[in-house]
DNA sequence: CGTTTTTGATAGTAATACTATTAATTATTG
DNA sequence: CAATAATTAATAGTATTACTATCAAAAACG
């Protein structure tokens, strides 16, 4: 079985947590640690205890806790990037791609064995949660001209060329990508903690398949 | 004219900020200062310096700056809901009022002076900024027991309401109500901090004509 | 084997998010 | 109207956070 691996900027990192042990237990801590706490009660110095170490030794990889999230952020759409290429490659059909594109989008996500130090469950749920904390900040045009959003939008450039494909004319492609992207975990959100503000119940294992339905059809009928 | 003015959930705070002249200044003040600064870099120490006040003073309005970021925004999801009730005020056809309430939720926020101590640009900003974190937290479900989102669940509803007169067979509109009041305030911050991830161009006073189409068009076509 | 690199242990600082105490002011009531 | 009760402001203090600095021990590396 081959073993991912993703090459993300070393603007994220003071020493890349890939290339060491203490790097790796630091980021699957973090992981565990933010789903668990929620990010604002995540401090570095809890990290360093969960893992046996020091808070000076986590502040030799990470500059400080919000380039940390960024780092989990960036990681996981480059995952999910990957993971839509994986499945459309070959697929001729505009149409078809982007509703392969949408599914993936939508899914439930699962432990991924391709990589191992990375549980992806726990990932979604600080994706959820966490997202928009990354950029609703007032460094953001610093850590934007530093590319820390670079996978982000790379992912969405790559839905606009699936939108395009579909309905060239439709006149914005960028908004209605990078709408569908918050929706959808912000529909999950809803659904788990304030239920009147969407129609997707909450249901671990079905509510997956609805918020499909409500993605489809809100993209294909407004491009159309 | 008349003097607006609202009543929100006794749980927001200690004591009613509009009650005294003190707490006047707290919500002015802080409108002012988290616009600036950012909610995160915004301190009760820094609030009070400013009014010429006590850090402990403050505390006996608001227990924590995170009830009073919902005050701020609880009163803004408010005074757009009454806005928005105004403006439809005796229209009939179902189809135009759902449009003059999106226009409403677009159009640019001007100083309202039905509202002397709020000023609702800088209070605008704060929501396109700061709303989400709002909701984003460990606590989300105590606050929401707590009442704390009712303003904006109750404008929610309301556009539910004007969606479901014009296509009582569309399936989501709870998801859509809620999809739009965030989307256009993202839509505002990627114009300006992260244009890939937008078709609108930032421009402070053109930006909103090009925003309400794209919201027009989205609505329209979904639930058609 | 010696040198560089990495880590751990300890300590320290400035800022933050509160709490407790006391002093001053205002309101209530006999 | 004076005594007392209640409210508010000002001051000071605490625990935690987000870092930084230093130095010695341990690992890794050529």
């Amino acid at each position: 079985m081959a073993i991912l691996s993703f090459t993300l900027s070393q603007n994220l990192y003071v020493r890349d947590p890939q290339a060491t042990d203490l790097g790796q237990k630091i980021i699957q801590s973090s992981i565990e640690m933010i789903d668990k706490l929620g990010f604002d009660h995540f401090t570095f110095k809890k990290l360093a205890n969960d893992i046996g170490s020091t808070e000076a030794s986590v502040y030799r990889y990470f500059e400080n806790k919000h380039k940390l999230l960024i780092y989990l952020i960036d990681w996981y759409w480059t995952w999910l990037e990957y993971r839509i290429d994986y499945e459309i490659n070959n697929i001729k059909s505009p149409t078809e791609r982007l509703k392969l594109c949408l599914h993936k989008l939508c899914e439930e996500k699962v432990f991924d064995p391709q990589v191992a130090h990375v549980d992806e469950r726990a990932l979604d749920r600080i994706m959820i949660a966490e997202f928009e904390k990354t950029f609703l900040t007032k460094q953001v045009d610093e850590d934007n001209k530093d590319g820390l959003f670079l996978p982000y939008k790379s992912l969405c450039k790559k839905i606009v060329s699936f939108i395009t494909a579909v309905s060239p004319n439709y006149k914005f492609p960028h908004s209605l990508a990078s709408t569908i992207l918050v929706m959808i975990r912000h529909q999950l959100y809803y659904a788990r903690h304030l239920p009147t503000l969407s129609d997707i119940k909450y249901d671990p294992k079905q509510q997956y398949k609805k918020l499909y339905v409500l993605i489809e059809q809100l993209v294909f009928k407004t491009i159309q």
